[in-house]
DNA sequence: AACTGCAGCAACCGCGTCTCT
DNA sequence: CAGAGACGCGGTTGCTGCAGT
């Protein structure tokens, strides 16, 4: 007997997402709250399965969700972040709070991946041309410290990184009481443990929500600007009411805009202002990342994170640092 | 202008983990 | 404590747009 599959696959819609499902599931949060994604789709009359109701939230709709570009500081974040804690992109997201594990993993894969590549390969062919002869590369080395037990792995990571990322803070923060926030290596278990009904730790409370309506919008002008032919489903008519919604969706953002900017405590001051309007609402973790010394604006402690001695000198072996 | 190949990204799938009963 | 259900994560796929021919 093998394991149900988490829906029924018939009736299940698959595919892109309509604007119009978008404001379904974002309308639905609002009133709800992320979480208890089995009752989702039945409640909002989404023919989409729980999982693709979770994943829409999270990595597109979600409040805060910075997309676009990749700055070089966050690109070095996420080197570093990934030859610390290998492949674990939720861990990874976790230190880039306005970033999705997905939007990251696609960002590793498609452009550091052969950029670390292409490092990799003209370090060691600079290394055979001096020594002339090949040896075991650094790869070849952190590769088979992969092979040993994945919990060993990500306990010795986790420890290694929390005790730095301790230090660090409390050297920073000596004048401040703000405690270091363990959870930031494991953010998403904390926001589980949380009640469904409360939003994500990222916002937790209807502020967080407009933000997300933020997303929609700017999701609906793209759509606006070029009509998906995917959705082609969608009649004229279902257009102009999209229109409607459009609309009364700028006018509730703006709205509820101002009071997702009332309630945030700090914003983020980042150079790299790729999206329109406010900064998006700041979680424990952000505060503790972009507070007085964030590592954003203050270049010397973003280096410093960066320069944070990985557990076994896969970052050296990256060639980039 | 038409075709082809490639890159980027959104979404799906399957499995592991956690929580609840 | 065990089993079932729900959730989260990481790998992978497939669609879309763009550049090159």
């Amino acid at each position: 007997m093998g394991r149900p599959p988490c829906c029924e696959k018939v009736g299940v819609k698959k595919g892109p997402w309509t604007p119009e499902e978008d404001i379904m599931l974002v309308s639905y949060i609002q009133d709800h709250g992320p979480g208890n994604w089995r009752s989702v789709p039945t409640n909002t009359g989404l023919l989409r399965c729980s999982k693709s109701c979770r994943l829409r939230w999270t990595n597109y709709l979600r409040p805060g969700i910075k997309r676009g570009n990749f700055t070089p500081q966050e690109e070095k974040m996420i080197i570093h972040l990934q030859a610390l804690l290998g492949n674990r992109w939720a861990a990874i997201a976790s230190y880039l709070p306005q970033r999705t594990d997905n939007d990251i993993k696609n960002y590793w894969n498609t452009h550091l991946k052969k950029k670390l590549n292409n490092n990799n390969q003209q370090q060691q062919q600079q290394e055979e041309e001096e020594r002339g002869s090949p040896s075991d590369s650094p790869t070849a080395s952190s590769s088979h410290n992969h092979s040993k037990g994945q919990w060993e792995r990500r306990l010795q990571t986790d420890i290694g990184l929390a005790k730095k990322a301790l230090c660090h803070a409390l050297s920073l923060h000596h004048n401040s009481s703000k405690p270091f926030h363990l959870h930031h290596t494991n953010q998403h278990q904390q926001q589980r443990q949380s009640s469904p009904t409360s939003a994500s730790t990222s916002s937790n409370n209807s502020s967080g929500y407009a933000s997300s309506a933020d997303n929609i919008a700017r999701l609906l002008r793209s759509w606006m600007k070029k009509p998906d032919p995917a959705h082609s489903d969608t009649t004229q008519n279902s257009k102009t009411n999209n229109h409607n919604n459009f609309d009364s969706l700028f006018s509730f953002n703006s709205d509820a805009g101002s009071q997702s900017v009332e309630s945030k405590p700090i914003t983020i001051q980042s150079n790299d202002s790729t999206e329109e309007g406010a900064p998006p609402p700041l979680s424990l973790l952000e505060k503790w990342l972009f507070d007085d010394t964030s590592i954003i604006t203050n270049t010397t402690t973003a280096a410093d994170l960066i320069n944070m001695a990985p557990i076994d000198g896969a970052v050296a072996a990256s060639g980039l640092f």
